[in-house]
Order: structure tokens, then C-alpha cells, then sequence
DNA sequence: TCCTATTGTCTCAATTCGTGACAATAATAG
DNA sequence: CTATTATTGTCACGAATTGAGACAATAGGA
């Protein structure tokens, strides 16, 4: 949740929240950015309002940048979540509580919101996360490993994996889980990241390259024993 | 848009709306349904708001049953437009002024809407159309000979057809647009219809076959002086 | 110089796909 | 009852794609 004063109801949209699961990747684990709040226990996705004359999107993108530093991300949206019953008060006011804010004061944050959520691609080696004004912590944890989320945030991450699942090859050429530059091995570390299964090595190699996605430059000489592997990156796409 | 009255306004939730895009096949073309506003020569998709108890979904449905007597219809969301510059509040003072309604009692109406927008298919043959309060035509249209939409109506139509275009196999299975019961050549006249190109009658055949998403019965004796078709069935999925 | 781990590519069989051919109807006309 | 016609289900065969192992080409370390 973003910077709350008792002037955010007024400036923002009623009802209306965006979630956003961050996705970054280790060398071998997918990660996803969580919070958790002063004193609470309490443990949440990254998310916000929507000002009263801000497009949706920007609204997500100005959150993203507060969160992570990180700017020129590419954001997804992939559901909006709208049962009436998806709000709990109870953590909500924890919150404000153990943060010494009033729960009277603040009784908008107390009722219902749908919540559009978005999915983003990082490469977590970019990002020093940044606790905003009621989170003491804001960590990656791996997607097998999560804490308990409050309210329905691990259908919205569960929803996020499925979506990203389908169709990877041109997700991750949109995302930035990479580093501009990656071997195979770590393309293909991404994939099994992603996927939850290991891939057979010559079968990858030749279906990557057949995809006319990627560019092949210079070779990496790491320092290892054996024979140094190509670097590759992804053809940037024209529109859309 | 749905019956509104001068409580419309504290029923629901404000600054949130729906629209949808029903599909029909009519054995060769792609449709969609279409309101126009009383003597106002504008046309929009079919769409409401949500109660402030309601779950969204369940209020779609609501809409979809209230337009079309349809009940029981898989629909599926597909995105949320956000742009606060996305309502143009001209054409919703116009309609309001042709219906004897005041713009000043129905202020709300004239504000920013965040739209969830969903789809759905359905056979347009168990279908009358209903036009509500506001409407006085509610009717097909095929999709490549729509009406000038109103706000961004064109581009969630355009949204909604990028998506069902893929996997089609699974979506096709899920929805209503085919009869319980069909031909293998109607199945591929509904392919042909949305994607919008035509497919090799053999491999049509096999694939769809292969895919065990179909379950043969009886043949159908149309009277034709050929041989007889097979009917075909989607095989129902178990959960999710 | 030899050894080892890793990488890029090749090979070959198995599978799937594009395309045409063909036999099996279901009604109708003679 | 037979010939005719339109349509449908399936097969056949070459082309393209995929699974899985083999192998040569390194880049360092011993």
C-alpha cells in the first residue's frame, strides 16, 4: 500500500485498488516482492489507489516506481478481482492500529475494493526495495515459499503464475527478468523457473533459436573450465 | 446500460462499470450484440454497474440475463479499461436529455468510469434480445459491420476478439455458441468465422480429433443427398 | 599436454502436419 | 432398382517438427 494522508480519500478513486505481483529471478528461483507491515506479521502484495484524474496504467507504473526505484517496466495486467466478500477489515485495521492511525479517521480503507491486478518481469539484481510509510519490509520470497498473504493476495500470485505460464516465449521477450545479455543456459534456467519443470537442453537450444526471438552476440568467458557459451538478447519488437 | 433510477446512484458502486461483448454465430458470421439509445442515433455495447453488495461477476451475469433472458452463460473477463479520459460525458448528457432525464439529477453518470469488460458466446439462435429502459434496440451485428460505437466501445470489442482468437479450442469448448450437439463442418465454420480465415476441411478434422476434446453420437440425416454426418459434442471438463 | 565440464550442432527415429485421393454414404432422378 | 450427385470420414505419402542421444569444440585447471 502506498503513502496514505487523511486527504487520500478525496484525491482518489473509492473502491478501486490495483495489486501487482513483481516477479523476479534468482539464477535458479522465481521470486515475488512482498511486504509486510509495521509490527503486524501481516503480509501483502505491493499495491495502491488510483488518483482521481490518473489513468489506471499510470497509476500502477508511479506505484511500481516507488516501490522498486525501477521506471520503463513493463506492467501486465491480467484480472480484476471483484468479489464483495474479498475485503477483510480486520487485517486493514491491524494495520492502521499498530501504525497509530485511526481506523475512524480512515474508515474509507476499511471498506470494499476491487483490485486490478498487474504482473511484472524483473531482474531482481536491479532492485533494492523500499519499504513505503506502513511496511517495515519489502523481500523477495520464492514463489514456493511464501508467507500467508492477507485477503485473497495468494489467489491474485496464483492467478499471476497461471497467466504467465501460457505463451512464456513472448512474455519473457517483454519483460525484464533478464539481463539484457543471457546465456542459453540462463534462458533456459528462466523457463524452468517459470514452468515448474526441467526441459531437455538440445530441444530448447533449437526451439529458442527457430523462434527468430533472439540475437546472438559475443561469447562469455566466465572463467569456468569448458567451453565459453554464446550471449544472447531479445529482438526488440516493433508496435504494440 | 441497465434500468437506473434516481436511488442508482447510492446503490452502486460509483466510478465502476461493465461491459460486455456477446458473441453469436449465425452458421457463417460472427455477431455481436449492440444497444442504441432512444433517438440518439448512439450505439454502445451492453453493459451496467455493480450493487454495492455484489460480487462483479455476479453482476454480469445479472446484466447478460436481464438483456438476454440468458441464464447459465460461461463469461470471461478479459480486461479493465482505466483511462480517465476514456468517458466522454457528451454523448451520456445526450442520452439522458433525449430520455426526459435531468444531467443534473444523474451527475454520477456523467463522472469517470473504470470499465471491467468480460465476453461471452452464446448461440444467437436461443436468443431475443432485450432493449431496457434507456434502449430501444438491443441487436446483432456482425463483427465486421458494427455501428459507430460510442467512447472506447470499438476498442474493447477489438480487445475482446484479439482474445478469444487464442486457443480457441479451449474457449470454443467452454462457451455456448454451438448447439449442444453439432457437425464437424459447423464446428469449422464457427473456426473460420472468428479467426477469420478459412482451414483445410482433412486437417481441420484430424486435429480436432486428436485434441479429445470431442465426443461422437449419432449421425444427423438432414435430408441432404450425401452422406450423413457425424453429431459431435464437447467433452465436459471436470473442474476450474 | 592432458583432463574435465560445458556448449553448439548433428543425426536419426518418432511424431505431427499439409495435401490430395478415395471409398462410403444419403437422398433424388430416371 | 440403378445411376447420379454432394458431402463426409479416413487413409496415404511426403514434408516439417520434435525427442533424445552422440560428438566435436572449446576454456580453463592440473
Amino acid at each position: 500500500m502506498q503513502k496514505i494522508s487523511p486527504s487520500t480519500a478525496i484525491d482518489h478513486l473509492p473502491h478501486l485498488a490495483y495489486d501487482s505481483v513483481i516477479f523476479g529471478f534468482s539464477g535458479t528461483q522465481l521470486k515475488i516482492l512482498i511486504m509486510e507491515y509495521h509490527n503486524t506479521n501481516i503480509f501483502a502484495l505491493p499495491g495502491g489507489f488510483v488518483l482521481k484524474n490518473e489513468h489506471l496504467n499510470d497509476a500502477v507504473r508511479r506505484g511500481l516506481k516507488e516501490r522498486t526505484g525501477l521506471d520503463n517496466i513493463h506492467l501486465e495486467q491480467f484480472y480484476t478481482f471483484g468479489d464483495a466478500n474479498r475485503n477483510n477489515a480486520e487485517p486493514m485495521r491491524t494495520i492502521l492500529v499498530k501504525n497509530g492511525l485511526s481506523p475512524e479517521k480512515y474508515h474509507w480503507l476499511l471498506e470494499r475494493f476491487i483490485s486490478v491486478a498487474y504482473y511484472a518481469l524483473i531482474n531482481y539484481k536491479d532492485v533494492v526495495p523500499q519499504p513505503d510509510a506502513l511496511s517495515d519490509s519489502c523481500r523477495w520470497y520464492p514463489v514456493n515459499a511464501l508467507p500467508p498473504l492477507m485477503m485473497d493476495h495468494a489467489l491474485i500470485v496464483e492467478k499471476a503464475l497461471q497467466t504467465l505460464r501460457d505463451n512464456l516465449d513472448r512474455k519473457l521477450a517483454r519483460g525484464n527478468l533478464l539481463p539484457p545479455k543471457f546465456t542459453m543456459k540462463e534462458l533456459q534456467q528462466a523457463y524452468e523457473a517459470i514452468l515448474g519443470t526441467s526441459l531437455l537442453r538440445t530441444t530448447f537450444q533449437r526451439r529458442m533459436l527457430s523462434l527468430n526471438l533472439l540475437e546472438r552476440h559475443e561469447k562469455q568467458y566466465s572463467g569456468g573450465a569448458h567451453k565459453a557459451p554464446y550471449l544472447y538478447s531479445f529482438i526488440r519488437f516493433e508496435a504494440s
